[in-house]
DNA sequence: GAGAGTGTTGTAAC
DNA sequence: GGTTACAACACTCT
């Protein structure tokens, strides 16, 4: 479920934490879930959390380092009995029961504090592999959406000669990353374009208008700490997201348009439940 | 109870 | 190379 902003989110908040600390152990509950040799970071102390499209790094002293995806179901909990991060916020009940029955990794740090990896549908994963190899999974994946690299220029080059539907090209890991299927939706819906138009069809003006709402939308979503529905993704305290207090389409099916008041449509569009404005967006 | 739906992405086939 | 369908999995909703 995650996307940039919720990934973002929980970078930011485990920046905050997670440096200085030093890895007790390391407890394996899911085979599926942990790639590499845990060993490698056994008395090793945590440098700095970062993120990069919808990964999460966290880098260690010793030239290692863990990256995570959260792909659908990931959560990342952070536990320590002494420290609050939110500033008062409580902690939710299920929070203090962890390990749950979902709970797939789980991080023991030498202060007693904990991390948890919970992930219902085990599509997720962490990996601890050489700081130095960072570059070789990177290299693959374009800028992320709100990088300065990603211009309109830059966009309209890489779907000049695309026949797929705009919405599949934006949410592409290859041509900018970061959108998923919430915030891809509604970017669509503020810049007014259809989510089944040939990417090849749009106007140079219209790759600006669109690139220029998704990084708005981004960076809404950050400011706003991510999108909770039914609440499935929350950040490292377990508290859930507030954007989709101020979504535009994305699950509003038959509610107004925030432009025109038209009723909300939802299709499909490449398998996935896509959200936009029939009189709005063309 | 069967079948479709879910916020991701990698792969394989055409 | 681009496009498309589907797979990975568990759970909820119709």
């Amino acid at each position: 479920m995650p996307e940039l902003p919720e990934v973002e989110t929980i970078a930011r908040k485990l920046q905050l934490v997670l440096p200085g600390r030093e890895i007790q152990s390391i407890e394996q509950l899911h085979p599926k879930t942990l790639h590499g040799t845990p060993e490698y970071l056994l008395g090793q102390t945590i440098k700095q959390v970062t993120r990069r499209a919808k990964i999460i790094i966290i880098h260690f002293d010793n030239n290692f380092s863990m990256i995570i995806h959260l792909k659908m179901t990931g959560q990342l909990i952070y536990l320590d009995k002494k420290i609050r991060v939110g500033g008062g916020h409580p902690t939710t009940d299920w929070v203090n029961q962890l390990p749950s029955k979902h709970t797939r990794t789980v991080i023991h740090f030498t202060d007693d504090s904990t991390l948890f990896f919970n992930d219902q549908r085990l599509f997720g994963w962490l990996k601890i592999m050489p700081t130095a190899e960072l570059s070789v999974v990177f290299t693959l994946l374009a800028p992320d959406v709100i990088d300065e690299q990603v211009t309109p220029e830059y966009l309209a080059s890489k779907l000049q000669k695309r026949s797929s539907t705009i919405k599949q090209l934006i949410m592409d890991n290859t041509i900018m990353a970061g959108l998923g299927n919430i915030y891809a939706c509604d970017a669509l819906n503020v810049a007014r374009i259809h989510p089944q138009r040939p990417a090849k069809t749009l106007t140079l003006a219209e790759v600006t208008t669109l690139l220029a709402a998704s990084k708005v939308v981004l960076q809404q979503g950050i400011e706003l700490g991510g999108t909770t529905f039914d609440g499935k993704y929350v950040d490292i305290e377990g508290m859930a997201g507030q954007y989709q207090s101020v979504v535009r389409v994305y699950g509003r099916e038959g509610m107004p348009c925030l432009n025109c008041g038209t009723p909300i449509k939802k299709i499909k569009v490449e398998g996935r439940g896509t959200y936009f404005c029939p009189q709005c967006q063309l």
